[in-house]
DNA sequence: CTTTAAGCGAGACGGTACGTCCCGTCTTCTT
DNA sequence: AAGAAGACGGGACGTACCGTCTCGCTTAAAG
């Protein structure tokens, strides 16, 4: 039952919206994530600063959402083998972090996420939550195939996932090892695997 | 032989240093990385901005000395197993990461290191370096003794298992699961074993 | 028909405005013109120091403008005779001159417009050019009833007679001679009168 | 019979006060007042912060000894008349305030003692005293040969004349009218003159 | 002929002010 | 009511000087 706001007055424009999105994605990969601020994006986007404010808590979660979004919709990958399947998964979280926008923002983002403590909280909720549901999914099938115990716990392995690739790619910064997902898999895989 | 500068004029004042120092670990644990600015260390510490500028570039090069410096110190670990030289070394990990200072300035601090180029190329030299340099003389003993090949890529567990503790404790901020490095470790191990 | 600019955004607020030229007028009367730095202004002024550099370059324009806006309204003295009209107009510098905050100002603010070039210039313009509009209708009423040549140099007299006021004010810094303005005047119409 | 100090320890080496006050005329000269700091001044120098600290109180002091120091060797007019010597007079205060640091100095070096009212006492007595001392000296034999009275303030002259060449060379800073000297020094003469 | 004291170049020291940038809020007019 | 514009109070930035101090060294007079 969400009831929409009576919505009087002046609707708002979607593209304000979308041009903000975009001016943040320039922004980011242009002069990164410290000097993306929120006056410079709402300039680039010809917006007032209020216009941003009124639809953003703030930069941390601007951000967020401009870089964040369009992830959600892979699929769970299904490759009959949890390697297979691990490697997928992973290749997934490397293309999404490695696009410009993106991995010139990681590392500030999660530093503003980590320091205030109510946004500290969503980080799993939001920042990892599509990768974990797939995850999930993926132990459940590998546990099913008899390869895995159905007890191995997925928040410590998508935190060693994630914070491989995060350390990878934020803090290295070089176009990574092409087989990392592979390799990492490979180790991964063996190391839960039931003998 | 290295021979010092001539040393001409007034020497710097080692109470200085040793107060910014301190005044750096108070703030990081009372206010955050975000919120210790060089003049609030400066004040805190009862020296000049420029008495702080002098020595340090800037507030990540500040930041990281005064918080990581006393960690170089632990001896390799040598417990005769893989599991259990990982564990120790893991558990340093986690014991450096989770005092109060280092676990406020860690997100900011990868950030600011990470968005400059220039300090960005010291991270592994710098920061991580003291624990690779212990990883692989563990994986040296562990080859001898059969229990994996020589030919482990060090870095691609270093970075595995530092990111996997950053965002436990970074990012989590919980005070983190007592156990998580033997877990990791034993997955870890088992994963890069031989067989 | 002065078109006003098309006026977008938040008009600048008045009050503002009004607090900072008091505050400088405290701090130049309190503390000296040396002392009254921008950020002692602003503070005194519950004002952010954007909202004073928003309308004014610097101190030396915004000292000026505080305490020499309320003198262009004088009128042109006309007692009948030169040295009547030369003692008026002294005695309206003097006074000018003499106020707490202008006596404390004027060395000073002298010196900073002296030392810039792009300040230098308007000096004569802006500082003197009310006294030097009146000086001259002085002169002119002095011509038509025969008492001066019409070739009388303004720009001269009006440096003796502005040095001379401010050698006596701002660097001696005594309260002066009451009757230096009648003495001065006596001295120059008597030199530059015909005979 | 003024006791010279009983001199223990090294002596001043004078070549560190010659070098100082050259460093300080060239500074004058290349950055002006404001930016000829005594840092600017003990590095062009040579020299330590402390050995100019040890001779000079400050910036007002040393730049009035280093810039006025040569001009009290001038010898006392002796035209005839006193608008001759007037002239004369005035013409060694031109050419004194005309030299490139004297012009340079000036303004802020009357303000810096302005401000201070220590020094401000002394201005009269040390900056001005030499003219003052030739102007009585042209006035007692103009008084004599009868063109004035004895009973002239030789004060309020000298400000006038003073104030008059600072606002010309100080102020306007460009080359000054040749013929300032003998202009001013006839409106003066006539001025005070009896009949 | 050594002590002692001051001068000296260098530069560190605790402070203060600079002028700029950004924050998140507010106040105007326009749509 | 939303929007573009931009002013607002606040605070941090990194730099420049201030006038004092602390080094190691040099230079002379005093003991």
């Amino acid at each position: 039952m969400s009831s929409s706001p009576p919505s009087r007055g002046r609707p708002r424009d979607p593209r304000s919206h979308e041009a903000i999105v975009g001016a943040v994605n320039e922004l980011l990969a242009e002069v990164g994530y410290a000097a993306t601020s929120i006056g410079a994006v709402a300039a680039r986007a010809g917006v007032g600063k209020d216009t941003v404010y009124r639809r953003w808590r703030g930069k941390p979660e601007l951000v967020f959402e401009a870089v964040f979004t369009t992830t959600d919709l892979a699929p769970t990958p299904d490759t009959g083998t949890l390697a297979g399947d691990l490697t997928a998964l992973l290749q997934g979280l490397v293309d999404e972090f490695e696009a410009p926008a993106a991995a010139a923002a990681l590392p500030g983002l999660l530093a503003d996420f980590a320091a205030d403590p109510v946004l500290r909280t969503r980080i799993r909720d939001h920042f990892l939550a599509p990768s974990k549901q797939r995850l999930a999914a993926v132990f459940e099938r590998a546990a099913e195939r008899g390869e895995i115990g159905s007890d191995t716990p997925v928040d410590l392995v998508l935190d060693t996932l994630a914070g491989a690739v995060f350390f990878h790619i934020g803090l290295v910064g070089e176009s990574p090892d092409p087989q990392l997902a592979g390799r990492l898999a490979a180790v991964i895989a063996k190391g839960i695997e039931i003998r």
